[in-house]
DNA sequence: CATCATGTTCTGTTTTTACAGAAGTAACAG
DNA sequence: CTGTTACTTCTGTAAAAACAGAACATGATG
């Protein structure tokens, strides 16, 4: 069956990525299919995920969804097979931009969402705690921006993005205006 | 007591918190105690929590000490009163910075750790398969160049940061090199 | 059209996590 | 030294989440 996750350090790997999953709010099922799937070498179908895993059908069944709802997985047709094959997305930077822009639309858009609608009332509201008004609002404005960051890093091109990545603090030094120090 | 925590919009603004909290791996509790310093305009002592948020004197003792864990909240001394107070930070950069450092200490740091000791054990395995070889190596140096991106963002002075996060993208622009296209 | 293969959804159980209340500790006040 | 206040840690319970297995749905095959 599935050789390759036999082995014992793709078993660590595994169960460490279920861990992590637990510590991000993804529940270890979940995380566990999706480290399978990143280190395998060919699409695997449902039944190799369940014995390979120890998992019921229906859990990875489950799991296979919401990867998928994350797009990092994917279905694939196999040759002759009539059975779903899934394969994981291997490029780490579309890996995290997709998780990152799923997360976003989830649970922090629904929240910009509500800190505005919150900040709007608060604003015209006589009887607000100033501090409250004030905390509010900025927390709207900052997750804003957050967010309006992420759309734009978003659309980079790869490369550019590792560019910058690599430059770190130092792409300081280019911008006009900002401190030299770093 | 804590009036400013009776307004329906910082009531809103807990609960809300809370939820947040519970999808990123936080306990609710903890979360709400959070909001509740957060919309605070002076410093509050355990039993006002209690109170305000309804929760059992343990649990708030136990989630403050999970946000002094943090550098979010911290105990400060108020004139003529044996209680501990609480203040929690209210910058929101300082917020962010010291919540990622603090996630990046407990699970990011032992991961790259495990990941470096996959990949080196792999290197050397002849009887490992190949492509579990390059993932996991793949998977450590991709986290292991976020967590140098942030070691490198994190020691800019603030405003340097605010004035990167709203170039966007557009910092590409001033990166010999880069694609001029966005 | 009956049967088998595949995949999903539902339901009850198990496991995990969060939590309240009790017990314990420490420091202060009289 | 004793009682009181503040706070923490421990322990059992309650709530939530993850999960397995069963029931169900879909569609292909002979």
């Amino acid at each position: 069956m599935t050789r390759f996750a036999e082995h014992p350090d793709a078993k660590a790997f595994i169960l460490h990525w279920g861990e992590m999953g637990t510590h991000w709010g993804v529940n270890r099922s979940v995380a566990q299919i999706h480290a399978l799937l990143y280190l395998a070498d060919r699409p695997l179908h449902a039944d190799e995920i369940v014995e390979t895993l120890g998992l019921a059908r229906s859990n990875v069944s489950t799991g296979l969804k919401e990867l998928q709802g994350y797009s990092i997985v994917r279905r694939v047709h196999v040759e002759g097979d009539r059975r779903d094959h899934f394969v994981a997305e291997t490029d780490l930077w579309d890996m995290l931009m997709r998780i990152v822009a799923e997360r976003k639309r989830r649970e922090i858009d629904p929240t910009v969402q509500l800190l505005g609608e919150l900040a709007q009332r608060l604003a015209a509201d006589q009887s607000a705690p100033p501090q409250v008004r004030e905390r509010v609002t900025r927390m709207h404005e900052f997750i804003g921006t957050l967010g309006g960051w992420y759309d734009q890093v978003r659309v980079l091109p790869k490369p550019t993005l590792v560019t910058l990545m690599k430059l770190g603090g130092k792409v300081a030094r280019f911008i006009p205006g900002t401190s030299k120090k770093d």
